[in-house]
DNA sequence: TCATAAATTAAACATTGTTTAAAAATTATA
DNA sequence: TATAATTTTTAAACAATGTTTAATTTATGA
């Protein structure tokens, strides 16, 4: 079957290459500024030849999401080697808030643009993003057993903390930030983050 | 001058109409649904009239955005009588979270909605925001100053406790919390809540 | 070589926000 | 009151969007 295993390689280089397209497009031009005819052109295929690799535009952004959450999980992954759970949290946070302000645009996919999320609810396509979730809950998990954090509600306590920096980055990338100077941001991302390290119990261990 | 004052007493009569009618769509139909002509079908007016009174769509869109603003700081003046710093941080908490459960649209405009932001932070239009920042940002001083909190830069301790609410919001109202049930989020929000509460340092006080 | 299947295209459709030139309504002037 | 000047409103068009369809080209199988 040779002939048709051509076919199928052909046809994921395809989705490959119309990914890969898009994502430049969207790093250079914005998201909201490419358009189905942009990336046909950029491949200098017709609009309607992309419908037959990907199902709507709504598919495409999800491939890239898929990517970023790579990425992220990639990134986790880092702190594999960090024995303590206080110090691998923290500095999980602080490589979260990198990763979002270096790839906005991923981001913004990945955690805040409409018409992905319902995608994700839908399907049990939340697998990639799944991951990197659990990789969050277990280092809060072991905070709590260790005695880093009051014995709380696991889901409750990740959570929490996904939100606080989520949060910042989504005001930040959605440019809520006008109560502060652009070139101050950065420092105050850093100074958030130790103040809620340094405002977390840690009276219990040593 | 009776004529003239009657003319942009209808001018200001006809803006809030449209405003009026374009919430009620959003409510609706949600705010990706609703179109200028949309709006103009429902006052029965030609879409190109509501062009002799807001500049474009995003000025409507703003002109809602501040509605909300207003909303919001009315009901964080209800705390107004609340002594305690800290108390009255954490009311402000699940205040504001119930805001933005319950206005979902109105929140989606105000703080994460793309289109809005650049307005804002061209004009000086922060204004209704940053009245809302400010007492948020005084009670966390006030905590700070009485001990509840470990001394800290103020700002990025109101940004870090900002994030963290408005993370669980946009995270909630973008459809990013498949990790948990539906029915369970009301819960982990006040789980969430209740765990940053009780691991903030009040060792100092009392 | 010819028939069948698949991929690609051009064109059209239904939307969108917005602009423009004409028509209608209103106000000012004589 | 009649006419001129202004302002509002409208219908139509424009450009751009995502998507579909029918036809055409291309590649495959017999």
């Amino acid at each position: 079957m040779s002939i048709e295993e051509r076919k199928e390689r052909e046809k994921l280089e395809m989705r490959q290459l119309i990914i890969k397209t898009a994502m430049k497009l969207f790093a250079a031009e914005g998201i909201e500024n490419v358009s189905i005819r942009k990336i046909a052109e950029k491949i200098e295929y017709s609009p309607g030849a992309l419908y037959s690799y990907f199902k709507d535009k709504g598919e495409i952004i999800h491939a890239i999401h898929e990517e970023g959450f790579e990425k992220l999980y990639a990134l986790q992954r880092t702190l594999d080697g960090v024995e303590n759970p206080k110090e691998k949290l923290f500095k999980m946070g602080r490589l979260y808030m990198k990763f979002a302000m270096e790839n906005k645009d991923y981001y913004d996919l990945m955690f805040i643009a409409k018409g992905v999320g319902e995608r994700i609810c839908e399907k049990q396509e939340w697998d990639s993003g799944q991951r990197s979730y659990d990789y969050l809950r277990n280092t809060v998990k072991d905070c709590i057993e260790a005695g880093y954090l009051k014995e709380s509600d696991i889901d409750a306590a990740a959570f929490a903390i996904w939100g606080f920096v989520h949060g910042m980055a989504a005001l930040i990338i959605r440019g809520r930030c006008a109560m502060m100077p652009e070139e101050m941001i950065n420092n105050v991302v850093e100074g958030s983050l130790k103040f809620i390290y340094s405002n977390i119990n840690i009276e219990q261990r040593n």
